[in-house]
Order: structure tokens, then sequence, then C-alpha cells
DNA sequence: GGGATCAAAAAATCAGACTTATACATCACA
DNA sequence: TGTGATGTATAAGTCTGATTTTTTGATCCC
């Protein structure tokens, strides 16, 4: 998305950085760079700015440019868990994102029960039975669409602002599972059947078992990537 | 922190605009805001930029710099946590992180009781040790220390990065709850010696249980601040 | 060898000119 | 009167070159 020129440099700079090609502790100089990019030095130093507030790199005086450790990076942008996933480590960030989920999502199914409006009740009813009505017949992308939707419902009705932001993640994470190694054929009938379970459950205000059933999707999602269930 | 000129813009135009100062859709001129903080035109386009890749702003030709709404702010980045914990929705933030923290600790002890190497594990029960010794007698800051750390072995030893880059947001958590509303007297026995219980579930590798303690942990923490148990 | 001094390097800052996209108003035409 | 093309002012975007500041590493002196 080249929102500008240092936009335009963010994407192919970022993407570098954060599949490891340069490993942590390299320098690089802000005038290499502008010229590497055919940019002038004040468009490289807005676009190493914004690396900066990522904590990809720290800008010191007399030293240059250098990478950090990826235990610094800021691991929850948006635009670094893309930038991972459209990289080398694409398996690893699944992974971790999943993870996160199965922490997560419950949780918000809970609050979900207990805080969901009337609207948002019909919107996950109408994304549990599209899920149904895509089930079959390789119809993959249809039911991605509302499964991205019911998971996007779920933490926006939550009501915690925390989990309503990870919907983009989530809709990541389940867009890589259908279009990379997962998910050749058709979603499981029972995965399905529990997301028409938990929109009664919400519906019905048991916090407990919405709960406890998004726990078994999560459950599932995390065998899929051969995740030990905690 | 001043990195550089830039940086002490963004420590006094950050807080304004995560403050709600601004109201969403609010517009802000690059050239007035340069002569009110007195910087280059490029020094308030650096920090322009970084409040850009916080999505706390969006800059467009012809109209400026406009306010996005709350709703699409990087809600993870470290930096606008800190400047909304320091700011007036400190007790909402507070709120929305101790959620946040019940849904995702328990989780990491449990993956901490499979995943600790010997080293953390110690870590752990040194931590825990120092928390019992500094629970009484009003060593509220000595215990903090020691409570902090504590989570942040959980959460690194998880093995998941996600987890572990909570720590600081944790640390941010019980720093606050310490310094400000609760806490005015000695923390509860109880939840102490269940710190020194997750600390003996993980050297023993039971995952259940490390989660379950964990869990109660963090329902005491929902409850102090009036939080439904979910 | 250890501390003070100095010089080079790279980022940081500033100033000013120029470019570009676009919101908004104006106008012509149906 | 409404609608679409045209024009214009505006604020961000970009580039360039000069200048300042900080910091590293070397050099020198004791």
């Amino acid at each position: 998305m080249g929102r500008g020129l240092h936009g335009r440099v963010l994407d192919t700079l970022g993407p570098e950085i954060t599949a490891g090609e340069y490993p942590p502790g390299s320098v690089l100089r802000t005038d290499e760079l502008a010229q590497r990019f055919d940019v002038s030095r004040s468009v490289m130093r807005e676009a190493v700015r914004v690396l900066e507030s990522m904590h990809l790199v720290e800008s010191r005086r007399r030293v240059g440019v250098t990478v950090r450790p990826r235990a610094e990076w800021n691991v929850y942008d948006p635009q670094v868990i893309r930038w991972r996933l459209a990289g080398a480590d694409r398996a690893h960030q699944l992974r971790s994102l999943t993870v996160l989920r199965s922490a997560v999502e419950p949780v918000a199914a809970g609050l979900a029960a207990r805080n969901a409006t009337a609207e948002q009740c019909a919107e996950l009813t109408e994304c549990a039975l599209g899920m149904v009505a895509n089930s079959r017949g390789h119809r993959l992308e249809q039911y991605l669409r509302h499964d991205i939707a019911f998971h996007r419902v779920i933490l926006n009705a939550s009501g915690n602002e925390m989990f309503a932001r990870l919907g983009d993640v989530v809709a990541e994470v389940l867009a890589g599972r259908t279009h990379h190694d997962v998910m050749f054929h058709d979603p499981d009938p029972p995965a399905v059947s529990l997301h028409v379970k938990v929109a009664e459950a919400v519906r019905e205000g048991d916090a407990g078992l919405a709960e406890r059933l998004t726990r078994e999707i999560t459950v599932g999602a995390l065998q899929e990537l051969d995740i030990l269930a905690p």
C-alpha cells in the first residue's frame, strides 16, 4: 500500500528485516538506503522512524541504523504481523498466533455471552448459518468469509477493546490456514456445528458454555497445527 | 524519553491525542504543529509518521493530519499503552489489560509447565519466595518487584513470543495497581501462596494445575477491579 | 596502562524551493 | 434545477544543501 514514497520503501525494507535478512546488530546507513531506494534522505528518515517505532531498528548517532533482536520487536503491530506472515517464518508466526487465539477467544466468547447486543447475536447466527451453508462442495472462500466474520463479531461483542483489535489478526490466521498448508478439503462437520452452538450459547447468555465450546474450537485449531492441546 | 527532537514532540503530542483532547476527525496542520513545538517541518513530519504508524492519525493531502477513532488505534503498541496509562482513561485501560491478562496468563502458565528450563524454574521459585518474604510489613515495592519478575518469567517460559512480549504490559498493570487505586495494604496471603503453588506446578510439569492456579490469580485480579469473574 | 584530548563519522536538524494530489467551488450544459 | 467538466487554492509531499550535535575510536601525555 503505497501511502507515499516512504510507504513504498517500507513495503520492501520491512519484509526484509522481519524475514531476518539483516541479522540483529546489522548496521544500515540512511544515506546508503536512500541511494538504494532512490529517494531523498528526508523520505528515508521517515521510513526509519516508522521502523524505529516498531522497535525493529534503533538509530544512533555516529553508528547508523542497527537492527534489533526479534525479541524486542513489536510483534503485535498489524503491519509487522503482515510482513512476517508474508515472509519466511510464516509457519512459525501462524503457530504463535494460533496459540494466542486459543487463549483469547474462549474468554472473549464468555464475555460476548454477557455483553452481546441483540444485533450482534443476529449477526452471529447469520455467520454460523453461512458457514453451515458453505461447509460442503468446496466453497472454501465463502466459508472463510463467514468464519472470519463470526470470530470478528465474537471479539467485538466481548466489549473489550484489546480483544476487538485482534479481529484482523484472527482474520489473517484463518485466511492463512485456508490458503496454505491445511484445509485442502471441506471443513470438519463437528467444527462447523460448534460454531452454531457457540452462537446459540451467546444468544442464550450462557457464558460458561460459550467459553467451553469456543475452547473446543481453538483446541481443534491447535491440533491442526500439531500443537499439543494444553 | 527524548530520543531526539521528534521524540520530545511525541512525548506531549502522543498523550494529548490518546487522552482524547482532539476528538476523532479533528484536523491538525503540520506547519502549525511545527510552529507550536518550535521545530522544523522535517522533525514534525517524522513525528507525524510515527503517530500514523500507530494508527492514531491519518495524513492526507489537501486536508491535513486527521485524528482517527480510538477503535482503530494500535492499542497493543507499548508506547500507546504507556500514554493511555498516564492519561485520563487510565482506569479503563487498566481494566482492559487485566481482562487480557486473565485470558493469556493461565494458558501461558500451562505452556510454561511444559517448556520451562531448569533455570527458569529456579528463577520462578526465587521470585515466589521473594514475594513471600516481602508480603508483610508494607514492603510493597520489594513485593512488586518480585511479582513483576514472577509473571515475566512465566510469560517468557511459555515459549510463545506473543505471550513473552506481554511482559512489559503486565509489569505496567501490576505497577499501576500497586501505585494507584488498590493495594494500600499488604497483599492477601492466599494470593501470595498461589504464586508459590504455581511455581511448584511448573517445576513438576503439571500443566493443568499451573493453568488452574494461575486462573485463580487472575480471577482475583479481576475481582479487585470489580470485574465479574467469567 | 589509564585517563584526557582530538578528529572523523553519521545521524539530527534546519531552511527554502519546488511538486503533487485533491477537496471545493465555479461554471457550462442539459 | 441538477449534473458533470473545469479550474484553483491548499496542505502534504519531496528534494537539496548547509549546518549542528553526538559519539566512537584513536592518539597523546603522564
